[in-house]
RNA sequence: GGCCUGGUCGCCAAGUGGUAAGGCAGAGCUCUGCAAAAGCUCCACGCGCCGGUUCAAAUCCGGCCCAGGCCUCCA
């Protein structure tokens, strides 16, 4: 597809409206996110925000653009300074640790890797670089060991946040920092404390400033202007707002970013998440318990922009009643007095909606693999799709399908809008599975069920779901599934086997007595003509 | 206090001027030894409330109520 035309509309925070994408340079796109600061392990509002921006540029490469992507690393930082000292540890130590346990999460996630994923401590000349320009320009000053940003005199400081200096100076907390000639200045420089890492530069040993790197590396990997940057909402003040300054001011008014995306936030139980029990959970435990493909869909179920819930359900060990946020901090069980521990309820939170996306990505798996299996046989690969037949009408449904999919991703990224052109279409292909032989035209039928599988790699290049292969894919989520409900799979398959014997001698109170024992334990059994599985 | 979002079916959630997508739950049915899965049918004359603009509004304007966020580290 030639992409001479703005390939889609995203919304940008800075002109507050939905616009179309015009590139720099018509068929290639340069975005930059702001990757996380490795202190710690990576919670589930670091999905999203990793999530978004992957999907952009997916969707981009799928429309026929050439994208460069670009994700930061944060890797010095008074965080994980911080953490460095309580771990007896080096803050080189720290970061390393948590850029691997973050590139993990990510590739769980279904992520791709960025083009270039600069880290801080190897940009320090590019950053002393840009603050000496700030400083040449007047827009930035040394103070004993720190150099700060003039806020003032970067006249439109506060358009992308739509706040005035006035505004802002109203509003802000009385900081004591007799260094800074305004309270709003923020620092691009910060003098070495003993102890700490630190570089030489031209106002003596020390680190970059928090806001600092963004703008230095961004300049270095994708130019002076570039197409996109992403990031949570939560970074428009001051970070994303300082960027602006920083860049603007080094390379001059009208560079830097022409599109700016923002993420909404994940809250947990309804509230924004904090570091406390019930409303904060990382990518690790959550897909300790369920597929993290359903927590991507979960996360996509929601258009990026808006905040998202997560529902969390927590039984009590006891009588297993839900408790309420408060109750969770109590010592004991308010219903059956059983003694509380945190440890204990965070092993048995339950997420709702995520059990729900989890359902659902099974759902389409299961449609997937019967579809493979009926036109390759048993066993047929997923790669063995067999070709479209030229020429054959396939239900409207299935063929309208990807052009209505791809159209709700171009218009600002709509994920939830494009999954609901799934529906149709799934229903269809399940109902040609299962028609009898006269009910449906052969030909017809093969052709719908090869154009669905077709198009939904395709979906699942936009996505970043459905791409696994189908059989794989739910074998491994029921054995995982199965492992951590502690049920022993040879038992089943055991109970199933003397199941269909019985079946098969027309024993059928045996059989069902079976089946009831299986569901006991949460096992569903499925009776096909000649065999019967079993599910979780 | 300043700034900014959002309030759509029991729950989740699309839809930003043309007559309410989708998912889950629920009801009935088909298939099935019975189930399960799958499928079929049904499930918001109404989109926080009150006015206004318009041939036409969930969508635009004004007021009000409610919820949330940012202004400090934060995805």
């Amino acid at each position: 597809m030639a992409a001479q035309q703005p390939p889609i509309v995203l919304y940008d925070t800075l002109s507050a409206s939905k616009r179309p994408l015009e590139l720099l340079e018509p068929g290639r796109c340069r975005i930059y996110t702001c990757g996380p600061t490795v202190y710690d392990m990576s919670h589930i509002g670091h999905a999203r925000a990793a999530i978004v921006p992957d999907v952009l540029v997916r969707t981009l490469r799928e429309l026929g653009v050439e994208v460069t992507y670009a994700r930061n690393v944060t890797d010095i930082d008074d965080k994980i300074i911080r953490r460095a000292a309580e771990e007896g540890s080096t803050p080189g130590a720290v970061a390393e640790r948590y850029t691997a346990e973050y590139h993990r999460d990510l590739a769980d996630l279904g992520c791709l890797e960025p083009d270039v994923e600069p880290r801080v401590t190897a940009h320090v000349p590019e950053i002393i670089s840009m603050i000496e320009a700030l400083v040449e320009r007047g827009l930035a000053y040394a103070s004993d060991g720190d150099v700060y940003y003039r806020v003032a005199a970067f006249a439109p400081y506060g358009a992308l946040s739509k706040r005035s200096l006035e505004d802002m100076q109203a509003g802000a907390r009385v900081e004591v920092n007799e260094r800074k000639e305004n309270p709003l200045d923020f620092v691009l420089w910060k003098g070495a404390k003993p102890g700490e890492p630190a570089w030489a530069s031209p106002w003596g040993e020390g680190r970059p400033g928090w806001h600092i790197e963004c703008s230095a590396m961004s300049r270095r990997y994708l130019g002076d202007t570039f197409d996109v940057h992403v990031g949570g909402r939560d970074l428009i003040f001051p970070h994303h707002e300082n960027e602006i300054a920083q860049s603007q001011g080094a390379c001059g008014v009208g560079t830097f970013a022409r599109h700016w995306v923002h993420n909404g936030f994940v809250d947990f139980a309804g509230e924004k998440m904090s570091k406390s029990l019930g409303n904060f959970f990382t990518i690790r435990e959550v897909t300790a318990l369920y597929p993290a493909e359903a927590l991507r869909f979960f996360l996509l179920g929601v258009h990026y922009r808006s905040g998202i819930n997560f529902d969390v359900e927590v039984p009590c060990p006891g009588c297993g009643a839900p408790l309420s946020t408060d109750e969770q901090h109590g010592e004991a069980c308010p219903h059956c007095g059983a003694r509380l521990e945190v440890d204990e309820l965070r092993r048995r939170v339950r997420f709702p909606g995520l059990e729900e996306a989890d359902d659902r990505v099974k759902a389409i798996y299961e449609t997937l693999e019967r579809a493979q299996v009926f036109l390759n046989g048993p066993g047929g690969g997923q790669g063995a799709v067999a070709p479209e037949p030229p020429e054959v009408p396939v239900s409207p449904a299935v063929a309208d399908m990807l052009s209505r999919f791809r159209a709700a991703m171009s218009d600002d990224l709509n994920t939830a809008a494009a999954i609901a052109c799934l529906s149709e279409p799934l229903r269809e292909v399940n109902r040609l599975l299962v028609a009898k032989k006269k009910e449906v035209d052969p030909v017809q039928r093969r052709a719908t069920i090869a154009r669905f599988l077709r198009d939904m790699a395709a979906v699942s290049r936009f996505l970043g779901i459905f791409g696994a292969d189908p059989g794989t894919y739910l074998r491994a989520r029921r054995d995982r599934k199965a492992a951590r409900l502690g049920l022993d799979t040879a038992a089943i398959e055991a109970l199933l086997a003397r199941r269909e014997q019985a079946r098969a001698e027309k024993r059928w109170k045996e059989a069902d007595a079976l089946r009831d024992e299986l569901a006991s334990r949460g096992v569903v059994v499925n009776d096909a003509a000649g065999h019967s599985s079993w599910t979780l």
